[in-house]
RNA sequence: GCCUCGGUAGCUUAACGGCGGAGCGACUGCUUCGUAAGCAGUAGGUUAAGGGUUCAAAUCCCUUCCGAGGCUCCA
């Protein structure tokens, strides 16, 4: 921001024409103030990535200047021609007049010239050393001062609603007495362990969580030190599960009836839409200057869908309308919230959006979604490890509880609501799929929100019977929030099984070796086992083979160690009977099969889900090590 | 971002003011093996980076970077 201030024995000024289609409404009539501090203003572009620091360092200066020639007149008067590199009207018109009423309200006799008009002015300056003085400066580095709101205290109420749909009330103090506790089952232990986390905070053991040393173990994913923090590297076979994840993902969603559309990463905050989307939430955006321009990258896939749709056409009679996209995105998450791959600064969502014409049609759309997420949480997540939080404006809540009491039963899962008295966000209700790990922590994986408010702000519309365009309701559904942090909870629940005395495994569907083959040895078995291998790949099943010079213990140790689900040894006797040797590690056991058995054994736990080939070399002793 | 703890070979770690040592892995040989570690040898280190204290620093102090826990946060 630049400043140019005059200690004045007047000023008069008079509005002339209007210089910008946006300007203020004003009087054509001259105004005059008498010993004042006139304050020449130009916002710039640098100001735009920190609007509260720049109205705080404007109020500063002028704080200052004013304190030093003792003068309770300020007059704040827009002057563009003090920079070549101006920040957007709207943008600098906020900030003039929120130091307006703040100085206002510091007992300052204001006068704000309006912006956006070709003035006449006549000014007298006082003439003494400190009477001209001209500043430049950039927004203030804000500390942001500690909020006061607690976890929860911006709720009003909380629900407890059972999977049979029994209704509890509860409150922060006496949750643990509701009644609700008296069901049984892993799904309610879950849900107290949820609801406590939300009303009480998370108590953990202090330890590093589990999958951060599986990620490694199992060569999937990486810290990558020579990038910014929360960035990973990604090693072949952790690249095998996310596509695989993406795969399935894009299945949900092409059921579901949404196309695939892709944005780009990087947005111009110069834009009114991406600003207006952005909202107060600036401090968490990866921003640059480039030239005049400040660069972001996109938090989530909303600043490139919406401006995408807004330019789509479509009428009622297609409707709901949906669009999904892979998006990768960034979030500068504070540095001491990162753990692992829970939380981290890059990563990519896979988000569904529904444009839908009114509020039946959303609530259809809606429990359609729910579905969907519950479909991909059992697939993926497994073994039901998870329940829903839901938050949901009260009003909104009580106008639809029978709807949403209907849809918890349908879907048998006991929920934990969040009630609020006010719309703070975009959407009116949202619930969020949490899946419970070992250490007792929660991670969002999936989440369905219904959104009142963008569609009207982003000109998403349709046409209606009437021919007329009607703003959209607009469902959002990040199927994964992050594909990072369902690779978490899969290694977490990995933990959890560990924990309950199982081997640890993924999903079958997931893992990247399905079948190892270990010839007894390599020079007399290596040709079978080959020949086996291609038989088997041509079922669609990932194999491969430990052709190293090792012993036979040591291969399977090493199978063992990366959770290899099921083991051939291959020797002599497999040469010549028909019957493979598997050991399986679901069981813990070895068993006798045909190859035939095996397949369909394999075939009938992946059915339905994508396949991928072998992400690595099919023979062991072709491939690098990629952590020791 | 704040507070606490940590960072030693590719990995797991010992030494905690006084010669940086081991296991795994890698490499070279021997062994050619039937369900969780065959044997021997070799190489591998600016102790995260930089500065300071000391006769002497991986070890004590400061700064920065990276990781974990807690707080805050998670639109």
């Amino acid at each position: 921001m630049r400043i140019l201030t005059i200690h004045a024995d007047y000023l008069k000024f008079e509005p002339k024409k209007k210089a910008l289609k946006t300007a203020e409404d004003v009087e054509k009539k001259v105004q005059e103030i008498k010993e004042c501090l006139v304050i020449f203003t130009a916002v710039e572009k640098k100001d735009e990535a920190n609007k509260d620091g720049a109205v705080e360092s404007y109020l500063s200066q002028i704080r200052d200047v004013a304190e030093q020639v003792k003068t309770k007149n300020l007059v704040l008067y827009p002057y563009a021609h003090l920079s070549s590199d101006l920040a957007m009207p709207e943008m600098a018109v906020s900030v003039m007049k929120e130091a307006e009423a703040k100085l206002k309200e510091e007992g300052f006799k204001v006068i704000r010239a309006p912006f956006g008009w070709y003035k006449s002015f006549e000014i007298s300056c006082k003439g003494h050393p400190l009477s001209e003085l001209s500043r430049e400066f950039g927004p203030e580095e804000q500390k942001k001062a500690p909020k006061e709101r607690k976890k929860g205290s911006e709720f009003s109420k909380f629900l407890i609603i059972g999977k049979d749909g029994k209704k509890y009330a509860v409150t922060k103090e006496n949750w643990q007495d509701c009644l609700v506790w008296k069901e049984k089952g892993e799904l309610y232990e879950r849900l107290k362990v949820f609801v406590s986390n939300e009303l009480e905070g998370h108590q953990s053991e202090a330890k590093k969580p589990k999958h951060i040393e599986y990620m490694r173990r199992l060569e999937l994913v990486d810290y990558c030190p020579e990038s910014d923090v929360g960035h990973f590297k990604w090693f072949s076979n952790g690249l095998l599960i996310k596509d695989l994840i993406l795969a399935f993902q894009e299945k949900l969603a092409k059921g579901f009836g949404a196309f695939k559309i892709a944005n780009p990463l990087l947005y111009r905050l110069s834009v009114p839409d991406i600003n207006k989307l952005l909202g107060e939430f600036h401090e968490k955006d990866y921003s640059w200057r480039e030239g005049s321009e400040t660069l972001i990258l996109r938090f989530a896939s909303d600043p490139g869908a919406f401006p995408f749709m807004q330019k789509v056409m479509f009428s009622h009679k297609i409707m709901p309308i949906k669009e999904y996209e892979e998006a990768i995105c960034f979030r500068k998450e504070q540095r001491g919230e990162l753990v692992g791959l829970r939380r981290v600064r890059n990563f990519t969502m896979t988000d569904v959006h529904a444009f839908c014409k009114d509020e039946s049609q959303s609530k259809e759309e809606f429990e359609k979604l729910c579905f969907i997420c519950q479909d991909l949480m059992n697939s993926i997540i497994s073994k039901g490890r998870w329940v829903l939080g839901w938050e949901a404006v009260e009003e909104f809540y009580e106008k639809n509880e029978e709807w949403l009491i209907k849809l918890i039963k349908a879907m048998g899962v006991p929920s934990f609501f969040k009630l609020m008295k006010e719309r703070g966000h975009y959407y009116s209700l949202k619930n969020e799929f949490q899946s419970i790990e070992a250490d007792g922590a929660n991670s969002q994986i999936s989440t369905v929100q219904f959104d009142v408010v963008n569609g009207e702000r982003f000109n998403i519309n349709y046409v209606a019977e009437d021919g007329k365009k009607y703003p959209c309701i607009i469902l959002h559904c990040s199927t994964f929030g992050s594909i990072e942090r369902t690779l978490c909870s899969i290694l977490e629940n990995a933990a959890n099984d560990e924990k309950e005395g199982l081997l640890p495994m993924l999903p079958l569907w997931l893992s990247p070796t399905q079948i190892r083959i270990i010839p007894v040895s390599v020079d007399n078995h290596l040709n079978f086992s080959l020949q086996l291998a291609k038989k088997l790949e041509e079922e669609n099943i990932r194999v491969d083979i430990d052709d190293r010079q090792e012993t036979v213990g040591k291969r399977i140790m090493n199978a063992e160690e990366k959770w290899v689900p099921y083991i051939l040894v291959v020797g002599e006797k497999e040469m010549n009977s028909q019957k493979l040797t598997v050991r399986i590690r679901a069981i813990n056991k070895q068993k006798e099969m045909a190859k035939e058995e095996l397949t369909m054994e394999i075939k009938e736990k992946t059915k339905d889900m994508p396949f991928k080939s072998l992400a690595l070399h099919q023979l062991l002793s072709k491939r690098p090590i990629f952590i020791g």
